[in-house]
DNA sequence: AAATGACTAAATAGTCTTATTTGGTCATTT
DNA sequence: AAATGACCAAATAAGACTATTTAGTCATTT
């Protein structure tokens, strides 16, 4: 039975955006060029533009596809730890999915020879405070029921969170490398940072965990879900 | 009684940096032309060759006076906090005492409109270690009279700071407006940050505090000592 | 109908020449 | 003796022209 048409369309898609993610990061976004895709792809050039009406549709397709897969590492990873749907949790395992993918982790870490002129479209201000306006709220969740401090304001401690996960993160490159930790010790480190800044005074009650799992976990799939449709346009 | 040639000339010397240090912070370090200096400074272009035998070198000693500048600034103001001579204080004054300093905190977030090419000398791989290499000796005298906890490798600890310093730093210009937060708080934060997450189990005894507070004394001055001769004799 | 790849206008890179600017020098001025 | 600023070789920028490459198109092939 041969596969049906949509589904060798999509494959051919996935295929492409693959050449082109292998590509980017192998000689620069700049340098990379639709015929080098097309080549390492295996299709025709023309082929490409059957999908994507511009190089820029493309390379968004293709940062969208790689936000979703963190987004998706990112649920399994806290799914499979079963102190993962917690805060601490959430960074920890945020930083890990983060240092997986070499293509975020160079756009996050403005490293111009990997994305180029590509960074300019993935530093939008307006999706950075969307981004910590979602977190804000799961935040505020954990101070309602107890599970973190709240002698601090709100939009302090989306600063304090903020301010750790990239200290941790962007310090990883920075350091001497007498001084580097490996990966899983860092994202270790950063979670206990985060837990101690943040603990409250006393413990909360076991309802309280569980119902900050299930803002957790729904949290994590509004933000999975904010990016279906959009990718199930670029994705054609 | 008229002032004596070297103190009339040490003078001019200060002037013409301070014309450097302004015109870097308006054009950008390539753009500023050593006879634009001179006008600003009010010497004439050769004069500045009597002070320095090449741009490179009058640049140098400019970075060398920032720094100078923000390690006395930093033992000001530790000395002027009742809580100055602690971890906690040392980061807080030290994050404060940088963000009023534009162009070494351009030279740390590596702005290149402002500092371009002098960037290059200064991000050094063994002037940071070494850096480091003095805090960790600190640090470790902390561990050892038990003001910060020991249940982490004196390594991993030089790495948390590193990591929540460069965080709070960094972050201050990445957050969207309406995150943003006045730097006096975001200072208090990163102590506060700090002071949890090394945090040790009981309480120190006043004897160890005290002893810390000399340690913390002998930090800055050694720090301020190293660059003390250097700047002598970049600056004549 | 879908995939292909030759074609082409536009973009980019390279080369050469000219014009301008700049760091450093030193004869002249103070 | 010290400060100055005109001078100049070298560096950089600008402009014109040529060569090459690339994104996108579409006639041809499958």
């Amino acid at each position: 039975m041969p596969q049906p048409a949509a589904a060798r369309r999509h494959e051919r898609a996935q295929r492409i955006l693959d050449a082109a993610a292998a590509l980017i990061l192998r000689w620069g976004y700049n340098k990379t060029t639709i015929d080098d895709i097309a080549r390492q792809a295996g299709v025709a050039k023309g082929t490409i533009y059957l999908h994507w009406n511009t190089r820029e549709e493309l390379f968004g397709a293709l940062m969208l596809r790689e936000k979703a897969a963190l987004a998706a590492d990112l649920r399994a990873r806290t799914a499979a730890d079963p102190a993962g749907a917690t805060l601490p949790g959430l960074l920890k395992h945020s930083v890990l999915a983060l240092m997986a993918r070499p293509l975020l982790k160079a756009v996050l870490l403005r490293d111009i020879d990997i994305v180029g002129k590509l960074a300019q479209g993935q530093h939008s201000t307006a999706a950075y405070a969307e981004r910590l306006l979602a977190f804000q709220t799961y935040l505020e969740f954990l101070r309602q029921h107890g599970l973190v401090r709240a002698d601090q304001s709100l939009a302090e401690q989306v600063y304090v969170v903020s301010a750790i996960f990239m200290g941790y993160f962007t310090v990883a490159t920075l350091m001497p490398p007498e001084f580097r930790l490996p990966d899983d010790r860092l994202a270790e480190l950063l979670a206990e940072t985060t837990r101690r800044a943040l603990e409250p005074g006393s413990d909360a009650d076991p309802a309280a965990r569980e119902a900050a799992a299930q803002a957790f976990a729904q949290y994590l799939d509004r933000s999975i879900a904010a990016n279906h449709e959009q990718l199930r346009q670029a994705i054609a």
